[in-house]
DNA sequence: CAAAACTGTATTACAAAAAATACATGTAGC
DNA sequence: GCTACATGTATTTTTTGTAATACAGTTTTG
């Protein structure tokens, strides 16, 4: 399928309209058969001219998203459940893939030295040069994460840029003696921006989950600052939860996941 | 601060950049003095015109993020961290804010009883007519979430409209005696439709924190279906996690959180 | 069966936004 | 002061979105 539909004018209003209603539809919020509002009804909801709806509907139509039918109405094509994603379990350890490692492979687009961005600094607690890398991983050949990490110039010295390539960081951090302790992590929302989009092969504006992690080592110092992005059509986080204990004490605790393989999405 | 920048064009290319810049500058990536692109060559990346980002920047500077100056350049002026949205830990439990209760209230938007959705019915492996309430949450007055809740009937008959618009769900379902076993979740990303755009209080294209939970008892019933979007400005995912065990055993572990306090975003 | 009330389809003339272009002005560095 | 590059301003042209209208296929209903 197409990332941007074939006739949709670059980033107007009509391509919004497009990207709201392939959410929707992809996430599964319309069931496969569903009918979706009307031409009207959704001119109105999106606050765009009935036009302006037929456009993005033409080209849902064109991707295969859905089918419609004069006098009938339109109806939701494609089997929702199209999570042909990688799900990664992030309630006992980082949000690793599941199955990692050859599946998939990354490319390095950026690689260099430089001084560090405000929030990594803060983040690192230091103002000392960082090496900075941007790669994109793929998965049989698909691109579904973009990672930017900063690592101190001490410690990433010893990293070359076809290390970067080939590895997880986080194997280079282990084999330059660092000794991790812990690491926090943040999860959020944002939107791609055109960079980004690009390296991800979506459209700009999409929504994308921000995951953000700095890692520290046994001294407490600051020993990678990772920004990542995923694409959530084909990565999405999952994790199971179990009700435990007797009355008083009840509560939710997060069911660990199988294995151990520590890798970096 | 406006949310939809007072002289941005609804939804054209304009405010989708504007939306995309200022998500940059909220985030921390562009941090405060620190320099933008210039004009020209935002324009290029965005693939847009100089006089859309002008109108983007316009819409940037009204709203106080960014400071500009004839000849020298666009700066951000907002204290970039201004992360004075609610921590919530993912680790040990659901979601839940870590101060809940007094602070935060609910609005009930929808109350009804439908034929189940085809991603609820599956989830809860039931046809079966479902309680459909959807609701809005507030901190000090600011809404941050939106959830949709499918409740197998059977259950949700004893939750009046008022028990919804002021009990956590969570809360009702104990009630109602059910006994609570596991809890599937799964966390995405995903953009703001028009209508939940309009209940956040941002525009419509906002990127979101999708998460949607289902929740099971001790016969595997499904009993409760959640859909939640958090406005990711308002609302963060942390946790952190420590590098536990001997050399081969090494993985990582999440830290349980502090109280066993339990409600829903 | 036929009318009514919905749906999508198509074409038009028109308004608004964006693009392209040119030029003026301000600032910093050499 | 010259130069390079930044923002500021104005005008024209092109693209995109809007509004209105007429038409055609489906379903519902009396």
């Amino acid at each position: 399928m197409a990332q941007i539909a074939g006739q949709t004018p670059e980033g107007g209003k009509t391509q919004r309209v497009y990207l709201l209603l392939r959410d929707e539809i992809l996430r599964g919020d319309l069931a496969t058969g569903a009918a979706l509002p009307g031409e009207l009804r959704l001119a109105e909801a999106h606050g765009v001219s009935r036009v302006t709806i037929r456009r993005a509907l033409d080209a849902l139509a064109a991707d295969g998203l859905i089918e419609r039918r004069a006098g009938s109405g339109t109806t939701v094509a494609q089997p929702a459940v199209s999570q042909t994603g990688i799900a990664a379990d992030f309630a006992s350890l980082m949000p690793q893939l599941v199955r990692m490692g050859q599946e998939t492979t990354a490319r390095l687009l950026s690689f260099g030295y430089v001084a560090p961005p405000a929030g990594v600094a803060q983040a690192l607690r230091s103002e000392a040069r960082v090496q900075r890398a941007v790669r994109v991983r793929l998965i049989e050949g698909v691109p579904f994460s973009h990672l930017t990490t900063h690592v101190p110039e001490a410690i990433a010295q010893d990293f070359s840029e076809s290390d970067l390539a080939t590895l997880p960081l986080f194997r280079l951090l282990e084999r330059s003696g660092v000794k991790v302790d812990r690491a926090e992590q943040s999860l959020s929302a944002t939107l791609a921006t055109p960079e980004v989009a690009e390296a991800l092969d979506l459209a700009p504006g999409s929504a994308l989950i921000s995951l953000t992690r700095v890692v520290y080592d046994v001294n407490d110092q600051g020993v990678e600052h990772l920004a990542a992005l995923y694409r959530p059509d084909r990565f999405r986080l999952e994790m199971v939860l179990n009700r435990v204990g007797d009355s008083d004490t009840r509560h939710w605790e997060p069911v660990l996941g199988p294995g151990a393989a520590v890798a970096n999405g």
